[in-house]
RNA sequence: CGGGGUGUAGCGCAGCGGUAGCGCGCCUGGUUUGGGACCAGGAGGUCGGUGGUUCGAACCCACUCACCCCGACCA
C-alpha cells in the first residue's frame, strides 16, 4: 500500500478529546474516526488490524473444534423478556420499534438466540458436545462510553458457545477454550494474565477473565506472587487477620462527640481499626440493608449483591438510612429490628469490638457475636485488598489495573432450561443440555494492546496484528535514484509478500520518521540517496533505537529473518 | 443520574458587545530534503442549536443538544 493512496491522515496536533493512550494514539494516526459517544468507524489501518485479529480468533476457535455461524442483531424483545434479561440489562439493551409496532432489541449478546437455535438442532447426545462461534457487532448503551475503543455503545465481539451433556463434557469445552483464548493472546503478542472472576447473579460456577495489565484499565486484580493466586478485585479472597483471644468484656456506653468515621474513631478511642465494626447501609431491591463489616476492612458490593441475591443494590441515601430509624455514624447493629442485616465473617474474628449506639454522638464498647447482636446473613462480603494476605499462601498480595479482553463462563442449564434445549441421553432421560459462553472483544483487544505497547512517539505494534510489516520510507522522492531504488524494493517486497507499506509521499524526512514511528510498524527500512551510495539499506525496528545497515542484496533475506523474530 | 469541563475552519486554539482570527494541515508556484523545512499566493467558518436582550450578539440571558473527564452504573 502506497501512503500517497491511503485513507486516513495522521494529526500533528493531540487530539483534545482523547485522554487514553490508546484512543489518542489512534485517532492521531488515523485508526478510528468517532461518530457518536462510544461509536467508531475503523479506518483502513485500524481494520487492517482488527481483521488479523479475527484470523488469529478464528484459527483456534476452529482448532478447539468451534463452528462458526451467524446470528442476527436485530431480535425480538419477547425473547428477551423470556429469559428475563430485557429487565435484567435494562436501558442497556437499545430497544426500537418495527413499523407492525413490535418491540424489538439490537442485542448485547447472544445466548438467547443461540440456545433457541441449539433447542431446534439438538435432539440427542449424539449431537454433542458442541462449540458454536461467532464474529459479530454488539450493541450496548453503557452509560458511560470511554477511552476510546476500550468500552463502547457498538462494538465487535467473538462470543462462543458450549454445549455438552453433563459436567465433564462442559468442563472439558471450558479447558479447550481457555487454552484457545490463551493461545489467541500469546499469537497476539500480548501478555495476558487469567484471572478468577465473578459469574455475577445468575451465571454458573466457574468464570475466567482475561486482563492485560494497563494503567487505564477498568479492572482491579489482586495477584499473589509467590503462588500465582490471582482474581479480579469483584471476586478475590484474601486473609483477614485474626485479632487476639480476649475475654469478653460488658458491654458499655462511651461519649463520642462528633465521631462519624472509623478512623476518627479508632483514634479518638486509641483502639486499632480492626477492634471496630463499621455499619454500611445499601439499598437493595427497595429495602435497607444494614450490614456490618470489621473497621479495617472494605465492603466488596459484588460479593455483597451476590449474597443478597440482589439484581439493583447501591448505597442508601441518608433519607432513607432517617427512615429506617437508623443513626448515620453512630448506627448499631445492636438491637436491630426489622431491617435486614448481612455482616462479613470478619465479625467472628475479634473480639470486644467499638460499635455505634444508635443515638448521635455515643459508641458502645465490647460489643461480641452472637453475645450482643445478629444478623440474618454472615459471609465474606470485604474486599481483597493490596497487602493483605493470600487465602491459598499467605503470602501479602499485590494488586494491579487491567483491561478484560476476555470472559469465560460455564453457564450450566440457566439457558437451556429456559428455552427448554434438552437433548435424549443414553437412556432415553430428557436432560437439558450443559452450556458455557465464551466472550472477547476485538476492538477492546486492539486498544488494550496499543495501551500496553507504546512509547512516547506512538504505537510499538505486535508483530501478529500490526497493519503492515514493513514501512518502506524513502527519504528524497524528488531524487529519481532513490524513488526508482524505492519502487523496486516495493516492487520485490511485494512479489515475495511482505507486507509493506510504502511512503511514496513528497515530505520531508522528519515527517515521514514522525509518521513511521506515530503507526508503529514492526520494521522501518530507509533509503536515501546516502544509502544508495553505500549500497545498502537501513533496516531499524520499532522497538529499537539503532538502525542496523544492511547491504542492498541482502535485504530481503535479512528483512524476512527480523520479522520472523519479533 | 450526580459532580466537573468543553463546543469558533479538517486538527489544536485565541477572541468574550461593533459584524471572525492565529498555528498546523489543505491548494498553486518556486526553493528545499536524515527527525514535524522556507518564500510567495490562495481556498476553507450560518462561531453546536433555538429563543430572548440590544441600534448591533461568537461574546450577555434562558432553554436545548452534543462531546470529554470523575463517580454511580455495567456479563
Amino acid at each position: 500500500m502506497r501512503v500517497s493512496q491511503l485513507f486516513g491522515k495522521t494529526l500533528r496536533d493531540e487530539p483534545a478529546e482523547a485522554e487514553t493512550v490508546s484512543h489518542r494514539l489512534m485517532l492521531k494516526a488515523g485508526l478510528i474516526h468517532q461518530v457518536a459517544a462510544g461509536v467508531y468507524s475503523y479506518l483502513p489501518l485500524a481494520w487492517r488490524s482488527l481483521r488479523k485479529i479475527e484470523q488469529i480468533i478464528r484459527e483456534e476457535m476452529e482448532a478447539a473444534g468451534g463452528q462458526e455461524l451467524r446470528m442476527p442483531a436485530l431480535q425480538p424483545r419477547e425473547l428477551w423478556e423470556q429469559s428475563g434479561r430485557a429487565e435484567a440489562f435494562g436501558p442497556t439493551l437499545f430497544t426500537l420499534q418495527d413499523r407492525r409496532e413490535r418491540a424489538m432489541i439490537i442485542a448485547p449478546t447472544h445466548e438467547e438466540v443461540i440456545t433457541s437455535i441449539v433447542r431446534a438442532n439438538v435432539r440427542s447426545y449424539r449431537d454433542l458436545p458442541l462449540i458454536l462461534y461467532q464474529i459479530q457487532t454488539k450493541f450496548r448503551d453503557e452509560l458511560r462510553p470511554r477511552g476510546g475503543l476500550i468500552r463502547v455503545r457498538e462494538f465487535d465481539m467473538k462470543d462462543a458457545y458450549s454445549f455438552d451433556p453433563d459436567e465433564d463434557g462442559l468442563d472439558n469445552s471450558y479447558r479447550a477454550m481457555v487454552q484457545a483464548y490463551k493461545n489467541i493472546y500469546s499469537r497476539c503478542g500480548l501478555p495476558y494474565l487469567m484471572v478468577e472472576a465473578d459469574s455475577g447473579a445468575i451465571g454458573g460456577k466457574d468464570s475466567h477473565e482475561f486482563i492485560l495489565l494497563a494503567e487505564s484499565g477498568e479492572d482491579v486484580v489482586i495477584q499473589c506472587a509467590t503462588c500465582g493466586y490471582a482474581a479480579n478485585a469483584e471476586k478475590a479472597k484474601s486473609v483477614k487477620p485474626p485479632q487476639k483471644m480476649e475475654s469478653l468484656l460488658p458491654l458499655g456506653e462511651v461519649h463520642t462527640p462528633g465521631i462519624k468515621t472509623i478512623e476518627d474513631l479508632a483514634r479518638f478511642l486509641g483502639v486499632p481499626k480492626s477492634k471496630t465494626l463499621k455499619a454500611v447501609f445499601y439499598w437493595a431491591d427497595g429495602q435497607v440493608v444494614f450490614v456490618t463489616i470489621r473497621g479495617d476492612l472494605a465492603v466488596n458490593e459484588v460479593k455483597l449483591k451476590n449474597a443478597l441475591r440482589a439484581t439493583d443494590l447501591r448505597l442508601a441515601t441518608s433519607q432513607e438510612v432517617e427512615a429506617a430509624g437508623l443513626v448515620a455514624g453512630s448506627a448499631s447493629p445492636i438491637g436491630l429490628k426489622g431491617i435486614k442485616s448481612v455482616a462479613d465473617d470478619s465479625i467472628l474474628l475479634g473480639f470486644n469490638f467499638v460499635v455505634g449506639a444508635n443515638k448521635p454522638d455515643y459508641h458502645l464498647r465490647n460489643a461480641n457475636y452472637p453475645r450482643d447482636f445478629a444478623a440474618d446473613v454472615i459471609t465474606d462480603i470485604a474486599l481483597a485488598e493490596e497487602g493483605q494476605g493470600c487465602e491459598r499462601c499467605g503470602s501479602p498480595l499485590g494488586q494491579a489495573r487491567g483491561i478484560e479482553v476476555g470472559h469465560v463462563f460455564k453457564l450450566g442449564t440457566r439457558y437451556s432450561e429456559t428455552f427448554g434445549a434438552t437433548f435424549l441421553d443414553r437412556e432415553g432421560v430428557q436432560r437439558p443440555i450443559l452450556m458455557g459462553c465464551y466472550g472477547i472483544g476485538v476492538g477492546r483487544l486492539l486498544a488494550a494492546a496499543i495501551e500496553q505497547n507504546h512509547d512516547e512517539k506512538g504505537v510499538v505494534f505486535p508483530i501478529a496484528i500490526s497493519p503492515y510489516a514493513v514501512y518502506l520510507c524513502p527519504l528524497q522522492m524528488n531524487d529519481p535514484q532513490v524513488s526508482q531504488a524505492a519502487e523496486s524494493l516495493y516492487k520485490t517486497l511485494l512479489e515475495e509478500g511482505v507486507e509493506v507499506l510504502y511512503d511514496d509521499r513528497e515530505e520531508s524526512p522528519g515527517v515521514k520518521f514522525n509518521d513511521a514511528d506515530l503507526l508503529g510498524l514492526p520494521v522501518r527500512l530507509v533509503v536515501s540517496s546516502r544509502t544508495l551510495r553505500e549500497e545498502i539499506v537501513e533496516l531499524k525496528r520499532r522497538k529499537e533505537q539503532k538502525p542496523r545497515l544492511v547491504p542492498w542484496a541482502e535485504v530481503s533475506v535479512t528483512l524476512k529473518d527480523t520479522l520472523a523474530g519479533e
